[in-house]
Order: C-alpha cells, then sequence, then structure tokens
DNA sequence: TTGCTGTAGTTAGAAGCTATAACGCACCAT
DNA sequence: ATGGTGCGTTATAGCTTCTAACTACAGCAA
C-alpha cells in the first residue's frame, strides 16, 4: 500500500464540509448569497452556531469554498462536452443548461463582484482552463479571414491564452463567444428578458452560429 | 400662482432623502450592497439609528429608489447620446462611461439578482424606453438582409417593443447590441479580464460594428 | 490498559445589524 | 391658544458573525 488514505477524522471532517456546503447550496438558491446564514446553517446540520466554524473560518471562508466548487463543476461540464464532440452552439448550450439548473451558482462566479474580494489563485487557474477549451473548440476551420484591427491588438496581448498557438483570430472568436453567451445568458437569468416572450436559446444560438468564420450569410 | 409649490417641510424631507442616499451610494460603491448599512448612513447623515425609518420604510425601499435614479440616470444618459446623434458604437461607449463611472451602480441593475424581488413597475417600463431608444437607433438602414430563423420568431413574440414598426431584424439587432454589450461590460467591471491585457472597449467595438447589416466584410 | 493529546462540540458573550415601540418636542393650521 | 402632524430621541427585541472559555470524547502511544 503507498499511502495510508485519509484518516477517520479526516473522512468525517471532509463529510461534514461536504454537509455544511450543501445546505448552504440549498440557502443561496433559495434566498441568494446575501441571506445566507451560518448560524442557520449549522442548526440544519444539527450542531449549534460557533461550531461550524470549526469547518470554516468564516462566512468569506465558506462562500470561496462555493466558488470553487462552481467554478469546478463548469469546468467539468465544459469540458466533458467538449470531449463529447459538441461543437460551440454545443457548448454553449450545455454551459446555459448548467447555468440555469442553479442560477445563484452562476451568478456566484460571473455576477455583482463585491469590491473588496479577490478570487483565489486555483479558480483564475480553472477558468483559464475553460478558457482553454473554449480556443480550442473555436480553433477548428482554418480562417484566412480579414484580420480586425482587434485581431492585430489581440496578437500583442495574449499571454492569457497561455501558449496556446492559435491565431489571433481564434482568440478572438474565444473571446467573443465567452461574452456574447454570458451576455445573453446573465439577462436570461436575472429575469430581464422576462416581459419579452421570446426564447433567449433561439437568441444565443444566432448569437454563437455568428461567430463561425465566413457563416454571415 | 398654479400652485403652492412644495412645502418647507417637504423640500427639507426631498433634501433629507437626498443626503440619505448619497451616502448610500458612497457606501454601495465602495463595498458593495451587502455592506449598506442603514445605521452607518443615519451616522453620517447627523442622525441617530431609527430616525432614517422616516425617510425610508426599511433597507429594502432605499435599495429600491437607488435602482430606480440608477434606471433613470442611464434612460437619460443613452437619450441624450441618442438626440446627440451618436450611432450604434457611440451608445456602447457612452453606456460602457456611464459605467465605468460606477461600477456597482451598474450592477445595481444588470447584476445579480436577488431571488424574491420584483423590480417596481416603473423601472421595467423606464428599461422600455431604453430599449426604444435602442430600437431607433438600430433602424438606420433599409436591410433586406436574410431574413434569420430567429428573425421570424422574433416577428411572433414582439410586444416587448410596444408597437413600434421596425422590422424584426432590427429589433433583433436591438437585442443582440444590449447582449453583446452587457456580456462584454459586465465581464470587464467584474474583472474578469484582470489578467488578460487586452483592451476591452476594442473588443466592444468589434462585437457592436460587426452588428450593422453588411458589414462584416 | 493506562494515560495523554488534539479535536469536536458546548454555552456565554461582545459587537454589529434591522426594525419596532414609546416618548418628547417643534411647527403649522385651525 | 390648541390640537394634530411629523421629526427626532432612547430602549429593546431578535437576528447576525465571530471569539473565548470550557467539557467531553476519540484515537494513539507507552
Amino acid at each position: 500500500m503507498v499511502d495510508a488514505g485519509p484518516s477517520s477524522r479526516e473522512r468525517y471532517r471532509a463529510q461534514v464540509r461536504a454537509e455544511i456546503k450543501q445546505h448552504a447550496w440549498a440557502q443561496i438558491a433559495e434566498a441568494g448569497v446575501p441571506a445566507l446564514s451560518l448560524n442557520a446553517i449549522a442548526k440544519k446540520v444539527g450542531m449549534s452556531g460557533p461550531a461550524l466554524y470549526r469547518y470554516f473560518a468564516n462566512r468569506d471562508e465558506l462562500i470561496t469554498a462555493l466558488i470553487r466548487d462552481a467554478y469546478r463543476s463548469v469546468a467539468d461540464t465544459v469540458r466533458a462536452a467538449h470531449e463529447g464532440g459538441a461543437d460551440l452552439a454545443g457548448l454553449a448550450h450545455v454551459i446555459r443548461d448548467w447555468a440555469r439548473e442553479d442560477p445563484q451558482r452562476y451568478f456566484l462566479i460571473y455576477g455583482t463582484p463585491v469590491p473588496g474580494y479577490h478570487a483565489p489563485d486555483d479558480t483564475t487557474a480553472i477558468s483559464h482552463e475553460v478558457m482553454a477549451v473554449l480556443i480550442e473548440a473555436c480553433g477548428v476551420p482554418a480562417t484566412g479571414g480579414p484580420v480586425t484591427p482587434f485581431d492585430t491588438h489581440l496578437d500583442d496581448h495574449r499571454e492569457w491564452a497561455g501558449d496556446h498557438p492559435a491565431p489571433a483570430a481564434v482568440l478572438h472568436r474565444a473571446l467573443s463567444f465567452w461574452t456574447r453567451l454570458h451576455g445573453a445568458l446573465s439577462l436570461e437569468l436575472a429575469g430581464h428578458f422576462a416581459g419579452m416572450r421570446f426564447d433567449p436559446g433561439l437568441l444565443i444560438d444566432e448569437e454563437i452560429t455568428g461567430l463561425a468564420p465566413g457563416s454571415d450569410g
């Protein structure tokens, strides 16, 4: 045996932490992050108030853990869809479905930022991971198309893409995919399309298919 | 004289309400909505705690007033720019500048929604007003272009545009303008472009110019 | 088996928040 | 002058996060 594995106390601890996060998600889903109460969670878990601080140092640390899990979840979802052969439109709808499954989880990542808060480094690493998948998915066709001013600008600012060899036009497409999807999706989730009765999914379809080079009739 | 105008008490009351909102904006700008404390505001205004409840029934009502003012502000800004002859790209940058002036004010309207909260009717009326201006700004060229599936779908769901006579392609363009701008802008304001050193303004430029019919070279 | 140590839980309490209640005072109109 | 209305106060309830002090138990080592 290479490793003794986690001790029984460690396993217990991990399980309680998971249970706490589960109740936290339930609270957030139904009333948003501001209404998340450590006290209420503790009682639901079956312990009394301050005991919860043995598992999360404070409220921010719990929320950070939730943010981390949300990032991990969306990254896994996107990666799985990509490896399953989904094209850009497919990816867009996979992400949309993931978001609609729990809108507050989406907004935990992409919603209103808290002025002081800085996401931990590992979450930004995960978002780079997502971005890498998007670039991969955007780089399919040989794009000899016109180079826009932004593309030349991007060629000078492509560190964020790691050392990915994709041409600037592909990076541009990945960025546009991200921003267009987020634009329509977040407005949909926030209820800004409430009165209008059109299908947001169709809007997203057109926004994304409009990205493919030469697809604009 | 047709009207006696507001009484002195009413003027005083309005002025105190304005002062309260001013401090509220300051708090929100620096720490976000969750950190907004009626107690702290009251002390800054010079009164003690519960006195503030004479001016706003509760926390939600104060926030609602702020939301209303934010809607009014963006609507006036957009309308002024449109009447000043701004084109779509101009409008986009006017809105972007307005948002960057106070990101939390932007997120108060377009950020994470609070599950229970429903915006009052007059704010949705204001957002319709903005939409009308956008449609107006999108309707310039005679677009005999191809009708997309979404356009035909939109023709069946165009009540939200009031009785505006614009063709579905124009409504589509207005929607895309809104969602694309919001997508790039909200990610920029939330700091999701932090590591990447490209200029978000250029990305927005291309997203918006890509909207003009036939502009895709 | 005995004994030590660290962890998980407890209650008490400080400091903050929203919000209500009860009261005093000043102004305005009748 | 006098009653009513509105603005401010303090006191208080009930909630929150979070710390401190303490107890009890689980697990490991001699």
